[in-house]
DNA sequence: ATTTTGTTTTTTATCTACAATAAACATTTT
DNA sequence: AAAATGTTTATTGTAGATAAAAAACAAAAT
């Protein structure tokens, strides 16, 4: 098998979801577009749509026949990309118990156990190798270099000099900027966060990658938007992992982001760089409180 | 053909020109660690060696018959690794006049003209975006940003940030650390050069990326580390093709250096920062005036 | 004249195979 | 017994093939 096609399977579950009975629906380009896919791929869609009964097809006539139940959409394991089953099988595995640092990383091993092909595995590894977890020798293997102390303290030191770039960035924006109406309703959500606390600390993972990459996109910087890209991925599987102390964790780091949107709508650099610090000293605390026992330092 | 032998006969040619008539050769892990390369590859390098007469090989007795000459040698079109021919061709063709940023790139037609497979072409543009110039649309092309002002500028930004945290916890390391002794070796170096400015100035990019790469091994920092690698894979093939100026600007640079050398010696953290700070901004300017003129922002 | 659909071509994503290289294991020599 | 050599096995690096997806081209409809 060549390709699997996980781009029409996932596309198809999208728009069929969406369809309502008796409706007609719009140009090729137009489903193509909305759905972030090309034409062929778009036309893939209907005539399986057409096939199945679910909407009657002739040339610009596309009529909705019926609801598409969920025994037409196609199962979600069918629908996940190559690159993300990798990427979910992987980081599980790096961040379980038995993943030592200095382990060697076996591509044929893992495609085997992934059940796909070594190419994109080795794909797969060199975009993962900018994330400083692993590193390769040539002619050899990968190496784990995993969740150690040093990781996360160089991670924090580099996230603190770019943040604390961004948000001097974001405070000298002009006032008309898109921006200070997404931090003002940013500041909504935190507050209606911590109003239902109990019930929602831990929908703040989400909320808070959202908050920094607000401020990252005023250093209109693609090292620091990648950096940032970087530290999301690691954040989001490692905070699946360690959820200890989440609710107090979480209801000071909301408390903390009001304070540093505050400064940042003042405009004052100083009042800015001193919220900042305060926020990035817990959350590199945090960080470290979170590593894995076993992955001290080798 | 699968992979070509290109680690042996490098490594071949390095043992060659390095063998002495009548000399005994080491045992077989002695050399491999010697070249760096598995014991397998030594053994393959010692049977040519002999087939070709070069020395004789009894179990433990190897000597050495006679001097290789140059006849002897692999070509060097033979000895460079598939990595470093694609790198090189793509740096050429992305340098090149007609290389307009927005430009898509095609993987097929590259590793054509290249000469080699899709899988390696592939491989490489992934290594390669993580230095900013180029983006890829998922399940599509690859596209050219190019040396533009925006790059340039980015890229100065995070420089700067990660050169003078590097300088700080330079100021900060013991004295008894190697790197002081590096550092007043690399104040002799630019001294000697300045003493001949007008027939070594050319030979400044090398003294500068080993300045600045001792500088930034003091951060400890991967991300600082890869980063620095990306500039200096950046700066190599810019400034070959860039030279307008470079006796002057490399002049003034190497005084930029005494005097940040003077600074980090005095381990006064102002000072550093000063002499860091002028250093960086003439930096800067030099990256900026080097723009290639087509390439403004698209 | 522009937009939409129909058809063909190009390009990417992925698998498989295999030589080069590294690594492991076994035997011999000192 | 430790280190070297001899031999076998495992793993990586790369080419080539092919289905999926995108893109380009052509014809038809508003």
């Amino acid at each position: 098998m060549a390709r699997q096609n996980t781009v029409f399977k996932e596309a198809y579950n999208r728009y069929a979801v969406a369809l309502r009975t008796d409706t007609a629906l719009p140009s090729e380009p137009e489903i193509a577009a909305q759905l972030g896919v090309s034409r062929s791929t778009a036309r893939a869609i209907l005539t399986r749509l057409s096939e199945e009964g679910i909407i009657r097809w002739n040339k610009r006539q596309k009529t909705v026949l019926r609801q598409p139940t969920d025994r037409d959409l196609f199962p979600s394991e069918e629908t996940d990309s190559l690159h993300d089953i990798i990427e979910r099988s992987f980081m599980q595995r790096i961040l379980a118990d038995d993943a030592a640092p200095g382990m060697q990383i076996n591509e044929l091993e893992l495609a085997r156990e992934i059940g796909t092909g070594t190419t994109s595995v080795r794909e797969f590894l060199i975009r993962f190798s900018r994330f400083g977890l692993i590193e390769k020798r040539p002619n050899s293997h990968w190496t784990l270099k995993g969740f150690t102390r040093e990781f996360a303290l160089e991670l924090a030191d580099v996230r603190e000099m770019f943040e604390l770039h961004s948000a001097a960035e974001f405070g000298r924006l002009s006032r008309d900027n898109q921006a200070w109406i997404d931090l003002a309703a940013m500041r909504d959500e935190h507050l209606a966060m911590l109003g239902d606390i109990n019930e929602r600390f831990k929908d703040f993972s989400v909320l808070d990658e959202r908050f920094h990459l607000l401020i990252h996109r005023a250093s209109k910087n693609r090292f620091i938007a990648d950096f940032y890209d970087a530290i999301a991925i690691i954040f989001h599987y490692h905070y699946q992992w360690n959820k200890t102390a989440a609710r107090e964790r979480n209801e000071r780091a909301i408390h903390e982001h009001l304070d540093y949107i505050a400064a940042l709508d003042s405009g004052d650099q100083a009042a800015i760089e001193k919220a900042c610090r305060v926020h990035l000293r817990s959350a590199r605390q945090t960080l470290l409180q979170s590593l894995p026992q076993i992955a001290e330092s080798a």
